[in-house]
DNA sequence: TCGGTAAGCTGACGGCATGACAGGACAAGT
DNA sequence: ACTTGTCCTGTCATGCCGTCAGCTTACCGA
């Protein structure tokens, strides 16, 4: 699918040049978790990754066009994302186990890639099509999938029908990510940690089948 | 309350010194809006004022302690979003129309502000105490308003008892506030503008009262 | 074994941002 | 006009950015 990799000047890489470039992502990646994206420098990278500021130049463009990379890389992860919200059941008891496991996966997810997603958000509510278009397809396949499921239910007449699917599927993801970027917002408000995931819960099932669950 | 303004040196700054300590704020604020936080650097700041970036650094350690001066302006202002949730009444035709007002206001607010909140989400969500206290600021009276709406109809049994009101209020405001700040991704996902607020609205509403709304 | 070729890396450079300082410009009062 | 205290900027050292030529390394065919 994807062409050889290839240096900024053209030429293909090799074993070894995809070593580095790899160890440069990695490098990157790891910095996000430790510095203020506003505050990450190539030197930096380059010293951490033991090599010079000139070799990461070979590579990437800029370090925007580096964190484009590591994304695209953690958006092909984001498919199991798609099981939480496809192919579920939304009515009874299962509806609640379902809003229960979407909640905690995505919650999981978005933790374990934090510092990488705020930086995507970042770039993509600044207007930065290449970083929306990621945000896309990470958030995309859980989006369509809840908005299939009130479709679903609509169909059913269980849900009324001038709901708009994709706006309450696309409001409640947004919801779930802005909830896991700011965990310590909770804390401030005086919520505990496990206090946050039922009641998110509640709200996804709610918001898809416009009813309380039954537990 | 706050003494009067210094330089970083320590001296007190008179009228005129204020002035372009304003200018230079305003020309930042507008600055955020053009290009993307991590391009904006003092000297492009300092030029748009038509000063220097000496200038500059007598009056603001660096550009975070700029930022967060208009941060603390806003969030004077943000006392308008307490009323949208405060004194209201949560039962039947009412409720919707207050959910209606209270995300029309809040929308409208963080779309004012989007590029300074942008800011703001991403230092707290970095870790930085400072920021995070801004956002508390900011969202703070929001959410206890909705909380306590929320708390009140527990007291009168009409939302289930087993229900963490901080914790459904910080989630409503959470997504609110993530709807508002990327507004690009309901387009991509087919979602029109204007179809965005009624179903937020109702959202909120099945949030705070756990029923659909009477319309 | 031995060039030849392409890949891989770096030193060094001009350019720009940062941050500190001293001294000049300015306004207001005497 | 002179003084005083505030305000601004020229200038400088430092450090990062982004680029280039050129050196080293690995691979390959003869």
């Amino acid at each position: 699918m994807t062409g050889q990799v290839r240096t900024v000047d053209g030429r293909v890489a090799g074993r070894r040049g995809q070593a580095t470039r790899q160890k440069l992502l990695d490098c990157l990646s790891e910095m996000f978790g430790s510095s203020p994206y506003r505050d990450v420098k190539v030197i930096d990278v380059a010293r951490k990754a033991g090599t010079s500021p000139a070799t990461f130049y070979q590579y990437f463009p800029d370090v925007e066009g580096a964190v484009l990379e590591i994304a695209e890389e953690m958006a092909k992860e984001s498919g199991e994302l798609a099981d939480l919200a496809s192919g579920r059941s939304w009515v009874g008891k299962a509806a609640w186990s379902a809003s229960e496991e979407l909640v905690d996966g995505f919650l999981d997810f978005w933790r374990r890639n934090d510092a990488l997603l705020r930086v995507i958000d970042l770039g993509a509510a600044e207007g930065d099509k290449r970083f929306a278009k990621i945000r896309l397809k990470i958030l995309g396949s859980v989006t369509s999938g809840i908005s299939d499921a009130v479709k679903e239910l609509q169909a059913k007449n269980r849900v009324d029908k001038d709901i708009n699917a994709a706006a309450v599927a696309g409001a409640l993801v947004t919801m779930m990510a802005g909830v896991a970027s700011q965990p310590k917002a909770f804390q401030a408000w005086g919520v505990k940690q496990a206090e946050v995931r039922p009641n998110l819960a509640l709200l996804v099932h709610l918001g898809i089948t416009g009813k309380k669950p039954a537990r």
